[in-house]
DNA sequence: GACCGTTCTCTTTTT
DNA sequence: GAGAACGGTC
């Protein structure tokens, strides 16, 4: 049946569906319909003849959004939803340059690379440079590099403030680092957004074809796209002007990577007669939800003013969970589970679990195992970062990209082959003296002074790579890839090395398999490129598997854009969320909203956690609850405490012996010294009870700033004073 | 040159 | 607590 794009929506929706005069943005409040104005927008533009199917781009967070937008869409205009162009910025920036990237002086087969490759990169800069880091991270000048192409900051344009150590530092290292890239035909994922704007500002006739192929251009969570972002939709869309942007500034949790929020507050100002429109229905969460994120977000002050409202009832209170330790969090959150599941009928994929960092998923996952909860881990250690699986991507990097030296380097010896630290250090040395690659200084290896054995060794592998780039030209992509596999050697010598964890790895080799095989079967052009592309553009979204009956846990940060019947919240305590980096108030600010994006997830019930001690990189933190949930009317939340089943378990105690077993059984911790922290209450002898105000150093030798009540504020060292 | 155990550091979020 | 880096041994 084929469907009518201007039937089902409400005034709002029905409106700034139809409008097309222009640029518009669309303020759409969580659970308000937005990708259902987008599906039929974009229906309506293809039904009514306006604009092609191929004329349309449309640009969502992750490339699972696409594809389901695609799917939307497909059942009102059906063949033709797919000549669309959808897709992330990066994948529709990378898609532009494979094609033209050779008028930036690059070839087609760049690379694209991940943190893990670029701190490679850095590091080899660093060392090449004999640049002093200081004391700095390889990590630091990294984010500061990424933070400045996020501005538009070009290795030229930078200039270090006076005095300030760091800057100089990377003001030496950027435009090394650039040329790296440069020399190892790689882009890193800023570049993927800035190198389409400079193509554009060379090549004034392919900003034209790209204006002429994308006639509406339709930007989904608008409030989060930075500078790069802005301007190239800008860019594009200033000839037909048919822009509609989607977002709303209350869910903008992505400053700390360039996205700018000021991009849809200024809207209006950049296109003075754009139209705006404002979706305020809630059709997702009910009221008490509602309130409860509401009187969240009431409490920043740079927003746009809107009002949440939904037809649907009041539903269950917020429900706090109050723990003693993050173990006994996680059996708490295990047997509200289960009580649920029980209780309301609900099944395990009805929950999501949200937390603000990775780490927190550890002892989650530990005692979800326990408790027989199945469970599945969205982000986090990713399937294609594990070693093996990079090591053969890497391979398939180099087959496809011979100057990607970051890759090179990576599985040169290994499996080892007798290419040891001698033999590449004279290699690396020759290289830099010639300016070459890697790849190409190998070819050279006569010319080197090595020993017979180390020659013979590079011989060996340089035959091999041209071996199989031999076979790649003459058998099918899937076909060949099993067939290196096994030539590399990577499956033999784990089968050699055996154990546990070689079995695993073989075992990851074989799912690596069956990606590719997948991939052949459904991807038209399925060859090693397209395959490297999809892998390195993937979203942690992206590869999870929703259809499963799993409870899901992932971050706030992934959370975004999905909906859960139940969703609860751990870790609501002061320090990890809102994690205590930068205490400005605008850091606050986003945190705040990222725990609204976090409740408005839900739709009908929401659990929310803290827990009085946890285990942060190793130690023992006494942390206070979240001022968030302070936040919450108070009419609106019921402390759970004194629930059943969870009571029932107290007295018993927790084991460390037969972990794999036994089901978690209680709430005692193994004992360890208490830390002070930042907001401690903490007694001393002479001066009584008092809060840490400020902490100077670790340990016990910690010097303490803390607020007595006595007698204001003292600086004791940390051995002096006992932890509450 | 490979391997193994130890020390050290660093802990946000992600395309 | 995990991963990288280092240093020592075979």
């Amino acid at each position: 049946m084929i469907l009518d794009p201007l039937r089902d929506l409400n005034p709002q929706q029905k409106s700034a569906v139809e409008y097309l005069d222009g640029e518009q943005l669309i303020f759409a409040g969580a659970g308000s319909g937005k990708t259902k104005v987008l599906t039929h927008k974009i229906a309506y533009l293809i039904k009514s003849g306006i604009v092609r199917p191929d004329n349309i781009l449309a640009v969502t967070f992750t490339n699972k959004a696409a594809q389901e937008l695609r799917n939307r869409v497909e059942k009102f205009v059906e063949k033709q939803a797919g000549f669309i162009h959808i897709g992330t910025f990066h994948s529709i920036c990378a898609r532009i340059l494979r094609k033209e990237i050779e008028h930036l002086g690059y070839s087609k087969y760049f690379s694209i690379y991940d943190e893990s490759d670029q701190r490679q990169l850095i590091k080899k800069v660093i060392s090449d440079s004999n640049i002093d880091l200081e004391g700095f991270l390889p990590k630091n000048v990294l984010s500061r590099i990424s933070y400045l192409k996020n501005w538009l900051t070009s290795p030229e344009d930078f200039k270090p403030r006076p005095g300030n150590r760091f800057e100089y530092i990377v003001e030496g290292l950027y435009p090394l680092y650039q040329k790296a890239l440069k020399r190892s035909n790689a882009v890193d994922f800023d570049d993927l957004l800035l190198l389409p704007l400079k193509l554009f500002d060379k090549e004034p006739k392919l900003l034209e074809k790209y204006r002429l192929r994308y006639q509406y251009i339709l930007v989904d969570e608008y409030q989060d796209t930075n500078k790069p972002q802005f301007l190239f939709i800008d860019l594009l869309a200033k000839k037909h002007r048919n822009l509609c942007v989607v977002g709303d500034d209350d869910q903008s949790i992505y400053s700390w990577r360039g996205a700018n929020i000021e991009n849809i507050l200024k809207f209006d100002a950049q296109y003075p007669e754009c139209r705006v429109f404002k979706l305020e229905q809630n059709y997702r969460s009910t009221n008490n939800i509602l309130k409860a994120a509401s009187g969240v977000v009431a409490n920043n002050i740079n927003r746009v003013k809107k009002e949440l409202w939904s037809r649907k009832s009041d539903g269950d209170l917020l429900i706090k969970i109050e723990a003693e330790s993050d173990y006994d969090e996680a059996a708490k959150i295990a047997v509200n589970i289960r009580q649920e599941i029980l209780k309301k009928k609900r099944t395990f994929k009805d929950f999501a679990i949200l937390y603000r960092t990775n780490a927190q998923t550890r002892i989650l996952e530990e005692i979800l195992r326990r408790n027989n909860i199945p469970y599945n881990i969205i982000g986090g250690v990713k399937f294609y970062e594990r070693k093996e699986i990079k090591d053969i991507l890497a391979y398939f990097s180099v087959l496809s990209n011979p100057k990607d030296d970051v890759s090179l380097r990576r599985i040169l010896n290994f499996p080892p082959r007798g290419i040891g630290k001698q033999t590449l250090s004279g290699i690396d040395a020759f290289a830099v003296k010639k300016q070459l690659t890697l790849f190409e200084a190998l070819n050279h290896v006569d010319f080197l002074e090595l020993s017979k054995r180390s020659k013979k060794a590079v011989q060996e592998f340089i035959d091999m790579i041209k071996r199989i780039d031999d076979s790649k030209e003459k058998l099918a992509f899937e076909e060949w890839t099993r067939i290196i596999i096994d030539e590399l050697g990577l499956r033999s010598y784990y089968k050699e090395q055996g154990g546990e964890e070689s079995i695993q790895r073989l075992a990851n080799i074989d799912e690596l398999l069956n990606d590719i095989s997948e991939f052949c079967t459904t991807v038209e052009e399925a060859n090693l490129e397209a395959y490297l592309e999809k892998v390195s553009l993937l979203t942690n979204i992206d590869v999870w598997e929703d259809e499963k009956n799993t409870v899901s846990l992932m971050t706030l940060h992934s959370a975004k854009g999905l909906e859960f019947p139940v969703v609860i919240i751990c870790g609501l305590n002061q320090g990890l969320f809102p994690l205590d980096r930068d205490n400005s108030e605008k850091a606050v600010e986003e945190e705040r909203r990222l725990f609204y994006v976090g409740l408005t997830r839900a739709m009908e019930k929401i659990f929310l956690s803290s827990a009085q001690v946890r285990n942060r990189a190793g130690e023992m933190q006494y942390l206070p609850d979240s001022i968030f949930l302070s936040e919450i009317p108070k009419e609106l939340i019921e402390v759970e405490s004194l629930r059943e089943g969870v009571i029932a378990s107290k007295r018993r105690r927790y084991s460390r012996r037969n972990t794999s077993e036994v089901a978690y059984q209680g709430t005692d911790m193994p004992t360890r010294r208490k830390t002070a922290v930042r907001g401690s209450i903490v007694s001393h002898k002479i001066f009584g009870v008092g809060k840490v105000i400020e902490v100077n150093g670790m340990g016990d030798g910690a010097k303490l700033h803390i607020n007595f009540q006595s007698c204001g504020t003292k600086v004791i060292v940390a051995k002096f004073v006992q932890v509450k």
